[in-house]
DNA sequence: CGTCTATTTGAATGTACTCAAAAGCGGTGG
DNA sequence: CCACCGCTTTTGAGTACATTCAAATAGACG
């Protein structure tokens, strides 16, 4: 098992000593998830959040009609998971799935909290991540109220270069909120690159 | 001055000695804010988070064409700011104002961060308003994605039922992503009430 | 009252969607 | 290695939801 991404990531945030940091790696579980592979569907109750290694993951909504709404794309270095039933451990409203063949690290809900408990440390180091997820949805919210969809995509671009790279556009038409017909004439029809 | 909205709140997650809840009760600032004046502007640097303790506070970005989009609305018992600009203490997208003559509680960033390190419970309590602040969003942003305005309007009413009585129909119609023209059209054409 | 802002209503317009069908692309098995 | 199958992307025509602009009405506040 290889937990240096993630232990490099915590590091950025809070210092552990050598036991702490067993500690919090004897706490850690490995999952491999094929593309299209689920981690979690609607109305699951989730084990607890997830740190990609390797791979994409995404989380989405279905609504009624059948389409898919991205919420979150994770490249490897990011945390994914359906944060409602993750913190209420209710039945969420959220698919998690593998958009590449993936790996994450992941903590049950229990042994998180265990950890906030036996590491205070860890408190804060959520804490940020908490901060710093709120910012990026406050910032997507913007967008996603304010500009036509031509410049959501254009931002979309700006803040995921390797991501526009790597996936389908159909992928990225549903997270702008657009279908993927009209994505793909609005990057074919007035500048035609 | 009266804290006992805030401390209230505050001891719904974490327990204080009254050493501790006097510490931190000496960080806190009031300020009374008539409406339609600025907590904070585009461009300026955040003090600091805001607690509600009267009134109806908003924030909201600023589109190149003018319009006005609500990024949250906080009655007493919430919080609001520009968390951007909070978090990084650098200049933020959001005007924070008070849509009525409001009253509400602060503390300084710097404030803050010695209060981390003074009584780390505190990063417990705003480690679990960011989880809270975060299934928010989640769900905002399924909405905002997922449904059509007569329904994301539904869904506000259902949410704040009391500021829906209380807020003009402009600023509902800012929140839920629509012209105020087309929230009257929807209200008065298909179901007359 | 009078002024300023919010709401309503209407007509014209535009952005994005639906449905349908063709073309492209990638992976898989023979 | 090629052929086929399924999925993604493209393209087009018709449509719908929501906006813009304009003007009239109604409310709120001093």
């Amino acid at each position: 098992m290889d937990f240096s991404l993630l232990l490099e990531h915590v590091f950025k945030h809070i210092t552990l000593t050598q036991e702490e940091q067993s500690y919090f790696v004897s706490l850690l579980n490995v999952r491999k998830i094929k593309k299209k592979q689920y981690l979690d569907q609607e109305g699951d109750i989730s084990k607890g959040p997830a740190f990609v290694t390797r791979g994409i993951m995404r989380s989405y909504s279905l609504d009624k009609n059948g389409f898919e709404h991205v919420i979150q794309f994770a490249p490897p270095g990011w945390w994914i998971g359906d944060m409602y039933s993750i913190v209420k451990q209710k039945p969420g409203r959220l698919y998690v799935d593998a958009i590449e063949d993936s790996e994450i690290v992941w903590l049950w809900k229990s042994d998180l909290d265990r950890l906030y408990s036996d590491i205070p440390k860890f408190e804060r180091f959520f804490r940020i991540l908490g901060e710093n997820a709120i910012v990026a949805f406050e910032n997507r919210l913007i967008s996603t109220l304010s500009l036509p969809a031509i410049e959501r995509y254009a931002q979309f671009c700006r803040l995921y270069p390797s991501l526009t790279e790597s996936l389908p556009q159909k992928q990225v038409a549903s997270y702008i909120g657009v279908t993927p017909e009209f994505l793909s004439k609005m990057l074919n029809s007035p500048a035609p690159k």
